[in-house]
DNA sequence: TCAGGTACTAACAAAAAAGTTAGAAATGCG
DNA sequence: CGCATTTCTAACTTTTTTGTTAGTACCTGA
């Protein structure tokens, strides 16, 4: 458990995650867009710690204006379940509750 | 997955929660001994807020010394699946890392 | 009488995480 | 030429989290 717990911790990484497992690649720009209220500097913080424990890959096209993708790794795919369970669970438990 | 993630995110919650899920109740000084490297302070502190979302019952026993027991509630019982699976892909995963 | 055990609480300090702002590099396009 | 686009970097500040230390309440049993 302590593995997954200092793998997983950082505010934004499950919701990086679960957006990487719906969609497949997805552009720093997009993840941006997705990830409301996430500041560029925890976007690039979470995915440099995300793609150091090998749970996605990082895809630079040598291109100008830059076009950088991300994906889930293989590593990061075995995740799966555990994501699909917490968003489940999330959304079938978040009901009366005041967002901090 | 927001939900989820401002329930289980703190330090120690899962940790406890997985405790909690594999023995059933334990006492405040069991917890304490179980968690290592975990202050008094986090201790309550993650314990009053797993408690605050409904995850964890408190049960006082009105007797000197003070005897506090904490287990899972029905709430944090449906965890189960997501604790173990995480807890599984720990195990698998934890292999070759150094401990920050 | 008085130390012992248990589950806390409070006050302050240190450390870690997150926010903010400014800007860089490289090239196509008008 | 100079501006726009995109993905970052760096420096600094603020906020949040965690650590540390000391102490409380209560009954029991020697």
């Amino acid at each position: 458990m302590a593995y997954a717990i200092s793998v997983l911790s950082g505010r934004w990484k499950l919701s990086i995650l679960g957006f990487l497992l719906d969609n497949g690649k997805l552009r720093y720009g997009e993840l941006k867009r997705k990830l409301i209220g996430i500041s560029e500097k925890m976007l690039i913080n979470q995915l440099k710690e995300l793609e150091k424990d090998g749970l996605i890959n990082r895809i630079a096209h040598p291109e100008v204006p830059p076009r950088v993708e991300y994906g889930l790794s293989d590593k990061g795919k075995t995740l799966e379940d555990i994501l699909l369970l917490m968003s489940n669970w999330g959304t079938k438990n978040a009901d009366n509750r005041i967002k901090t």
